[in-house]
DNA sequence: TCAATTATTCAAGAAACGTTGAATTGTCTC
DNA sequence: GAGACAATTCAACGTTTCTTGAATAATTGA
């Protein structure tokens, strides 16, 4: 991931509905979940929330597909990763402070 | 770090300038950087500059302290591996696929 | 084919963001 | 104190982003 991409990443996700879109669908992995069922559980109208995923979608953070006539909607867990990636060994350079931070954790992936 | 302070990082880092300049001042630890020598450095004018920082400052990913005529701006290290660790254990909570990316870098603070 | 369901597109207005230049504040040196 | 230097604040402007509601497209089942 370059600086680009990054940027695009990190300005489709520092927004809350985006973000909590996000939030929900990680833990959904592959399956992932209709835009009807995601607008039910952000509470957003249906206009509204293509917008929104189509800015996600578009920063590369998730992956549409359809299924007879509704739209799913999956998160690209690989994209996520290579968001945090950046930030940790391209924008940080492997920086010790912000490295702990991620070792910290006691049952992160990191550990 | 919860979900607004996460949000509001990750919209101060989603704009070019801001995060060029949380990219150089990174590097330069708690020593940091003045404002002119940032405005130098991201070839930002004077008060464009102090709109980024102080935006940059709000959300708490650098650090502002006066040296005579100058005010030396240095990253806030935690707050930035803070939001790698939000990203990687509440926002993904602790996904596979996306840890897998952390611990890919050969050189990286996790391996 | 017609109606119902699901979701997107479009246009308009409101709100937030980013840029610019001028004015201002704080600090230093003479 | 006067002048220079470093940086911020302010107001104005244009741009982008977000929200809303109406119109449109795609799919399914009677």
């Amino acid at each position: 991931m370059d600086q680009t991409q990054a940027l695009s990443a990190l300005s489709a996700l520092g927004q809350e509905t985006r973000l909590q879109i996000v939030r929900l669908l990680v833990p959904c992995g592959t399956e992932g979940l209709s835009a009807g069922e995601i607008g039910l559980r952000v509470n957003c109208a249906a206009s509204r929330l293509s917008f929104h995923l189509s800015a996600l979608e578009q920063a590369g953070l998730i992956a549409a597909r359809r299924d007879g006539r509704r739209m799913i909607y999956s998160a690209e867990r690989r994209q996520l990763g290579g968001l945090i990636d950046y930030l940790l060994n391209d924008c940080c350079v492997g920086d010790r402070v912000v490295g702990a931070m991620c070792l910290n954790t006691s049952d992160g992936p990191c550990t």
